[in-house]
DNA sequence: GACAGGTAGTTCGAATTCGAAGGAGTTATT
DNA sequence: AATAACTCCTTCGAATTCGAACTACCTGTC
């Protein structure tokens, strides 16, 4: 009864579906006041600006941001657009391909990032991290993990359904 | 270097965090061509399809609605419209209290739901749900209960902030 | 070296999201 | 029973999101 409970004709082994979205978005929800309030950043920035500060001497391109946060292209333009304006990332036209854009933290992206990050780690500890113990939270990270590779390797999107599948019009 | 990094500046038991989001924001997207070609139906509608369809008989509030997809009530309010204008859901006042809303599934509604659910099993299961053997899955649902169960047991959302904790203007 | 087909980003319009403000009903306090 | 404080839901405007169409560039094939 207290279980996030699952629609009767989905079989029992899809709770992991259930809970694994709450779950994400409770701790999404919980995230988004800090990093408003000590950055004035929306989740999506923070990530961006995470991404990028993981190693600021690579940039990355916008194809790359957007499949790191599984965002649709234009919204990333859109965003950083904003962070550009905002003067957090520098945007430069890639020397190899003339197409590309080489997205990059600011000193001052740089600053508001480090600036968020404690208060963030804060946040996402009393969320996420504290709920489980060493054991448990290693475990729950080596899963997610694998989920992940399975993902990652499966066909890109299309090229699906077998000619075995056959319903009506 | 495969590995979903982190920033240098968050620890490393923070990976369990990147792990979820990245997890289930791909989750997610992959379910979302299946809905709109199966049903017409955006992510957030067909969960708050799913979430009446649990038990037809009991009617759900906005509230616990908007609650349970960790939503804003206005967003609900929406998207709800969208769905009682479609047929699929009906709302009545509530007779125990003048204020509240009733939202049902309307039996076009249920049809729906029943009409996406077995392509929506198949996509999940695809992504999610064969990743992982039996036993990995069962922990790993277990794992994400017991974090439900952390973070549902936090003060609500207001309140913290001990008076220690100054910073600038 | 031209052409077809693919990739990188952006722009555009439509749909969705949120928070703040408001209307209405309920509960607690006196 | 009057008032204040609260809750439920909606309306509103602003911000964000997406997909489709578009431009520009790159790659392979002839």
């Amino acid at each position: 009864m207290t279980d996030p409970t699952v629609p009767p004709s989905l079989p029992r082994e899809f709770g992991v579906y259930f809970a694994l979205l709450e779950v994400s978005a409770l701790v999404q929800h919980g995230v988004e006041g800090q990093l408003r309030r000590d950055g004035g950043l929306s989740f999506v920035q923070f990530q961006i600006l995470a991404i990028l500060g993981e190693d600021p001497s690579s940039p990355r391109s916008m194809t790359d941001l957007a499949d790191r946060l599984v965002h649709s292209r234009s919204g990333l333009t859109y965003q950083v657009d904003r962070l550009e304006r905002a003067g957090l990332v520098v945007r430069a036209p890639s020397e190899a391909d003339e197409r590309g854009v080489n997205v990059t933290l600011s000193p001052k992206g740089a600053a508001v990032l480090e600036r968020v990050l404690p208060g963030h780690a804060e946040e996402v500890r009393d969320v996420l991290v504290d709920a489980l113990d060493t054991g448990d939270r290693e475990e729950l990270t080596r899963l997610l993990r694998r989920v992940l590779r399975h993902m990652r390797s499966r066909p890109p999107r299309s090229a699906r359904r077998s000619p075995a599948d056959g319903v009506e019009a």
